[in-house]
DNA sequence: TTGTGAATCAGCAACGACTGCAGATATGGT
DNA sequence: ACCATATCTGCAGTCGTTGCTGATTCACAA
């Protein structure tokens, strides 16, 4: 699978490596990023590790996630839902974005036409180009919601969602 | 010049037409961003009009902004760099975005071919296509910085950019 | 096994961007 | 001028995230 992090073991020897030492609270977390193939966000990282480890701190988890962004094992992306999600994904891809639940989906598709023509780009030097699809997953597509809203309305949709449809 | 709001006349007709009333700070505003072509932040447009009007208050700007972006006046945009930036130019374009200074520069240009591929959609309805693309501004290019760090690497740029380099 | 110094952790305070609220104020139709 | 109500200000509160700091734990060595 191409979507996950690597294994608890080639982290933790990636740690030890840099001198780093290895921690349950660690272990506990590589466990469960690698068991993702999600854009999870902390506090869904959070939530999860609790379960094994009720006292481990949301400090913690922030800290062990910016370590792997740093460390290149992981990219955190913003789609303006609110909070970063982090990404498993090395591999150069697109995402598709629910505008309803948040959910974000990869597109595995490389886009090689898609570039600044110089007479816009004034002397800036593109080195990474992001593409976000967004509108509605298959779930939210079907309408039917409890509030009956119908929500195709771009002009009012001041709301951040967060029913965390995390698939 | 495609990239600016309508003028404060017609935003005030508009205001009126849907039976709301004018003030000296919506004026004031009004004029503020019809005289931009830039993606100021809700800061940047807060500074301006407090020049000429010491007393307008943040929350204000950020109701103004909130209302022409319902009105379909202005687009609201989130390129990660930690607060919303507002876009007058409200034909299709994307964006060339400073990992630096956060500087934001408008692509006016369509990429007729990007598309999600049905195999990688799962079901999900595409309304809109954002891209950005990220690097360096032809200022922050020539890497001399205060601090004299290099700034090439991507793993360890941590850094919300604030500089404020806002043309 | 035990000691030791550095890395790490938990918990809480703080921060930046933004919004909810409430009372004061201003607008615009009469 | 009058009044209903839209709007404004100022402040407190929310959310996601990071800065501290003292306590704990790890890893290596004796």
């Amino acid at each position: 699978m191409v979507l996950a992090v690597k294994s608890p073991a080639e982290l933790t020897d990636l740690f030890r490596d840099r001198g780093r030492k290895m921690t349950a609270q660690r272990q506990a977390l590589f466990a469960i990023l690698h068991g993702t193939e999600a854009h999870p966000t902390a506090e869904w990282v959070y939530e999860r590790a609790r379960r094994q480890m009720p006292t481990i701190s949301l400090r913690t988890v922030y800290q062990t996630l910016n370590d792997l962004v740093a460390m290149g094992e992981l990219e955190q992306l913003d789609v303006g839902t609110g909070s970063a999600r982090f990404d498993p994904n090395l591999a150069p891809h697109h995402h598709l974005v629910c505008d309803d639940c948040g959910r974000v989906q990869d597109v595995p598709v490389d886009f090689p036409d898609v570039a600044v023509p110089q007479e816009v780009a004034g002397g800036f030097t593109v080195s990474t180009t992001e593409i976000v699809f967004r509108g509605l997953c298959a779930t939210c597509a079907h309408g039917t919601r409890a509030d009956g809203t119908a929500d195709r309305a771009p002009s009012q949709s001041n709301h951040h969602p967060h029913k965390e449809c995390h698939a």
